[in-house]
DNA sequence: CTTGTTAGCATTTTT
DNA sequence: TGCTAACAAG
C-alpha cells in the first residue's frame, strides 16, 4: 500500500495495528506526526469514514498541520475528520449540547484573564480582606482543582476548614454560579462540562460513542485527569484508541498533566499493545548524545534508546556572556555569521528561553543589529488590551449575559458611566435577579443613578441592540467594521498620536483584517464561530514559518517544532532550571525534561548561552551557570572562547563607544566587592563558614545569599555582613 | 466622573 | 525595570 512506502518497519507496525487499544511511545524526532497522519490516512483508505475518527492534539497548529498532511495523502475527505485540540473539539460539542446542561449555545469562553477578573469582582463583592486571598491565587487554585475534577463540595469535604479555606470555597462556589449566570465557561469547564453531560445523560454519551469509531490522541504525556476521563468515557467498541506520546517530553505537570496516564496505559486499557519508535530522523549524533546524557539524570522514565543514522555533526557551543545584553549581542553576531557561512535562511534559526521576560534583551539586540525576528507567544495578540476591548463588544453582541465583557466596555470609550453608577446597577440587578444587560433597559427604575447617566446608559443599550439586530444580517467582518466606525475607537487612538496609541491602532487594524479574513474563508460562519475560534487560539498557533525571520519563543512553545540551528539561552541556576526550592525532585526533573525538549528541537547545531549577571525585578542578579551544562556529556560540547565574555565587551567599546546601551562590566565599578562570587567560600563572624549561593543588587543594597554549614541559608546585606573570603 | 500620580507587584511555563 | 490597579484631587 502506497501510504506505507515512506515508513520504517516499526512505524509500519504501529500504523497497521488497529485491533485494540495501543500506545506509541515515540522518542523525539522519531516521526511521531508522520505515524499519526499516515495511520489516519491508512484507516480511511481501509474504508473508515473520516467523520468517525476523532483525533485530539495539543495545539490548534498541530491539528491544522496534520490535517494538511492527511489531505495531501488522501485528498479532500480529510476535511471531515474530527481533528483539533481537546478544548476546541469539546467546545464544539458543547455548542450543540449546551441546552442539556442549562447553558445556551452562544456561551462565552473565558480565558485566564477573564477568570481572574471575575474572581477579583467576587472577592471585592464578598468583602474579603485576607492577605492570603488574591484574585490570581484563587483563580489558579480553582483551575488546579478543576483540572483534578474536584468540585467546591468535594474540596469542602476533604480539606481542613481554616478561615481562608472556607472563604476560598465560598468564592469557588460563587465563581461557578456567576459563570453559569453569565452563560460562560472557563477553559477547564470545556473539559468538565462534557464529562458532566456524558455522566448524567447516557443517551448523549451513546450518541457520541456511536459517532466516534476510532480515537487518536497526540502528546498523551501531557493529558490531565479530565482529558483522560473523556477518552475513557468515549472509548469506542473494542477500545479502538491510539495514544502517542513521549514521557521524556512531559512538561505540563503544572497544568495538571499526568505522566501517570502514560505509565498506566496498560492498566487502564485492557489488552493494550505498546509500540516504540526509537530511530531519530531529526538530529545529529552529537545532539542526541547530549540530550541522552541529560535525560539519564532523571529517575522516572520509560526506558528507551534513541539512535540515528545521521552524521556526528558539530559540537555544541557554549557561550559565556557578562550580562543579558551581552548575551543577546553575541547571539545576534553568531546568527549573522551562521547565515553567511552556511547557506541558511533566517527561518532556520530559533532562540529559546525559559521565561518570556528574557525576550526583551534579545529583541533590543536584534532590532539594533537589524535582524528580522518574530516572537511566538509572549503578550499574545488576542490577549492585548485593545484587542480584548473590541472582542468584548463582539462577545456582548453574541451573548448579552456575558457580564465580564459588558463591564469591560460599559465605559469604553468613555461615555460617562462611572464606577459608582455601575455598582448601583449591579446591586439592582442582583436584588431583582436580573442580568446587568436587562437592568440597562430598566435603568430608569434605578433611582440611585443620576438622570443624566441613566440617559447615557439607555443610549449605550440602544447602540448594542442595534448591532445585536445586525449581527445575523451582516458578515462578521462587516459587523465589526461598522461597529468600530460608530464607536470611533480607531479615530481616538489615531488622534492621541503617541507611540503607544498608534501601536494600539495598528493592532485593531490587524484584528479587523483577521476578522475579514475569517469571513472570507468561512462565508457561512457566524459571530459565535469566530469568537469560539479566537478564544481558543494559543501563542504557538500564530507561528508562521513562511515569514523569513528568526524565531524567538519559550521552550514550552517550541514543543513539536524543529530547527536546523537552535540557541538555548539563560542557562543559569534559577532561570533554567527556574528558581524553586527543589523540595520535590519531580520539579527539577520536569525542568530537565524541558531542557531535553529544547535540545532535541535542533537538527544540526546547538548553542547554549549563559550570562554572569542579569536584570531581574529591576536589580542586577549574579547567578552561577546552570547545573544542566555540567550534566551534558563533555565530549559533545565545547566552550567558545572567541567572541565570549570580556572580549566581546571590549570589542563593543572599540566599535560602539557612543552606544547608549553600552555598560561597562560590573567589575569596573564594583571592584571592592569583586571577589565575592557565586560559589565563593566565606566566613561570617557569627555564622561561621558558608558558601555564596546568590548575589543580588549592587552597592549598599547588595545582598548575598549564603548557605552556612551550621546555620542554614541566610540572606545578608554585604555592607554589614563583613565577610571574609577563604 | 475624569485625570494624574504613585505604590506595589511581577517573571514561570499555556489550552 | 515597567506595568497596573488603586488612590487622590479637580
Amino acid at each position: 500500500m502506497k501510504i506505507l512506502n515512506s515508513l520504517n518497519k516499526e512505524q509500519i507496525e504501529a500504523v497497521e495495528y488497529n485491533a485494540g487499544p495501543h500506545m506509541i511511545v515515540a522518542g523525539a524526532g522519531s516521526g511521531k506526526t508522520r505515524v499519526l497522519t499516515h495511520k489516519i490516512a491508512y484507516l480511511i483508505e481501509k474504508g473508515m469514514e473520516p467523520s468517525s475518527i476523532l483525533a485530539l492534539t495539543f495545539t490548534n497548529k498541530a491539528a491544522k498541520e496534520m490535517k494538511e498532511r492527511i489531505k495531501s495523502l488522501i485528498g479532500k475527505k480529510a476535511e471531515e475528520l474530527w481533528m483539533g485540540t481537546f478544548h476546541s473539539i469539546f467546545s464544539r460539542i458543547l455548542r450543540i449540547e449546551a441546552e442539556k446542561l442549562g447553558y445556551k449555545s452562544n456561551y462565552s469562553i473565558y480565558d485566564r484573564e477573564d477568570s481572574v477578573s471575575l474572581v477579583g469582582n467576587i472577592i471585592s463583592n464578598l468583602n474579603i480582606n485576607l492577605e492570603s486571598i488574591t484574585a490570581n491565587g484563587v483563580q489558579h487554585k480553582i483551575s488546579f482543582l478543576k483540572n483534578q475534577m474536584i468540585s467546591p463540595e468535594d474540596y469542602e469535604k476533604t480539606s481542613y476548614s481554616t478561615a481562608s479555606d472556607r472563604k476560598f470555597v465560598e468564592i469557588y462556589k460563587e465563581y461557578n454560579k456567576r459563570l453559569f449566570e453569565n452563560n460562560s465557561m472557563d477553559f477547564d469547564d470545556l473539559l468538565l462540562k462534557p464529562i458532566e453531560l456524558f455522566n448524567t445523560n447516557s443517551k448523549v454519551l451513546n450518541y457520541y460513542k456511536k459517532i466516534f469509531k476510532y480515537i487518536l490522541v497526540d502528546e498523551y504525556q501531557d493529558t490531565n485527569i479530565a482529558q483522560y476521563e473523556l477518552i475513557k468515557l468515549l472509548s469506542p467498541a473494542k477500545d479502538k484508541v491510539c495514544v502517542v506520546g513521549d514521557d521524556a517530553q512531559s512538561i505540563y505537570s503544572w497544568r495538571g498533566a499526568e505522566i501517570k496516564n502514560m505509565l498506566n496505559f496498560k492498566k487502564d486499557f485492557k489488552g493494550a499493545k505498546i509500540f516504540r519508535l526509537e530511530q531519530n530522523y531529526r538530529s545529529t549524533k552529537t545532539i542526541l548524545a547530549a540530550a541522552d546524557s541529560i535525560i539519564k539524570n532523571n529517575t522516572e522514565q520509560i526506558p528507551k534508546t534513541l539512535w540515528t543514522e545521521n552524521n556526528d555533526g558539530e559540537l555544541i557551543s557554549l557561550i559565556r556572556a557578562s550580562d543579558e545584553k551581552d548575551e543577546a549581542l553575541q547571539i545576534a553576531r553568531r546568527i549573522k555569521k551562521e547565515i553567511t557561512t552556511r547557506k541558511l535562511s533566517l527561518n532556520d534559526i530559533a532562540i529559546f528561553y525559559r521565561i518570556n521576560s528574557q525576550s526583551r534583551a534579545l529583541e533590543d539586540a536584534f532590532r539594533r543589529e537589524k535582524i528580522p525576528y518574530k516572537i511566538v507567544g509572549g503578550v499574545e495578540f488576542y490577549r492585548r488590551k485593545e484587542v480584548k476591548d473590541v472582542l468584548a463588544y463582539l462577545r456582548v453582541l453574541s451573548n448579552p449575559n456575558d457580564e465580564e465583557s459588558l463591564l469591560r466596555i460599559m465605559n469604553f470609550p468613555q461615555r460617562g458611566i462611572g464606577n459608582t453608577s455601575i455598582t448601583r446597577m449591579i446591586a439592582f440587578a442582583r436584588k431583582l435577579n436580573l442580568s446587568l444587560y436587562q437592568t440597562m433597559m430598566r435603568v430608569f427604575e434605578v433611582i440611585e443613578v443620576k438622570e443624566r447617566i441613566q440617559k447615557n446608559v439607555k443610549h449605550f443599550r440602544l447602540l448594542l441592540d442595534k448591532y445585536i439586530g445586525l449581527k445575523d444580517k451582516l458578515s462578521v467582518g462587516e459587523l465589526t467594521s461598522a461597529l468600530l466606525d460608530e464607536l470611533g475607537i480607531l479615530r481616538m487612538y489615531k488622534e492621541e498620536n503617541t507611540a503607544d496609541s498608534l501601536a494600539r491602532y495598528d493592532n485593531i487594524q490587524e484584528l479587523i483584517s483577521a476578522v475579514q479574513d475569517f469571513s472570507k474563508t468561512n462565508p457561512k460562519a457566524t459571530l459565535e464561530d469566530f469568537l469560539a475560534e479566537v478564544s481558543l487560539i494559543a501563542g504557538v498557533d500564530q507561528y508562521d514559518e513562511k515569514v523569513n525571520s528568526v524565531t524567538l519563543m519559550t521552550v514550552h512553545s517550541a514543543k513539536g517544532l524543529e530547527f536546523p540551528i537552535v540557541f538555548i539561552t539563560g542557562l543559569e541556576e534559577d532561570i533554567f532550571p527556574l528558581s524553586q526550592k527543589f523540595d520535590q525532585d519531580s520539579r527539577l526533573e520536569e525542568e530537565r525534561r524541558l531542557f531535553y525538549v529544547a535540545l532535541t528541537r535542533a537538527k544540526e547545531k546547538v548553542y547554549l548561552t549563559y550570562a554572569r549577571s542579569r536584570y531581574r525585578f529591576g536589580e542586577v542578579a549574579y547567578q552561577s551557570r546552570s547545573r544542566f551544562i555540567d550534566e551534558i556529556d563533555p565530549n559533545t560540547i565545547e566552550e567558545n572562547e572567541f567572541l565570549s565574555g570580556k572580549k566581546a565587551g571590549r570589542k563593543r567599546k572599540n566599535f560602539e563607544s557612543n552606544d547608549e546601551f553600552y555598560q561597562p562590566d560590573y567589575e569596573d565599578f564594583d571592584q571592592e566587592r569583586r571577589s565575592l562570587r557565586v560559589g565563593s567560600r566565606v566566613v561570617h563572624q557569627v555564622f561561621g563558614m558558608g558558601k555564596i549561593q546568590q548575589i543580588n543588587g549592587s552597592g549598599d543594597m547588595q545582598k548575598v545569599t549564603i548557605a552556612f554549614e551550621n546555620y542554614g541559608v541566610k540572606q545578608l546585606l554585604t555592607k554589614f555582613a563583613n565577610l571574609k573570603l577563604i
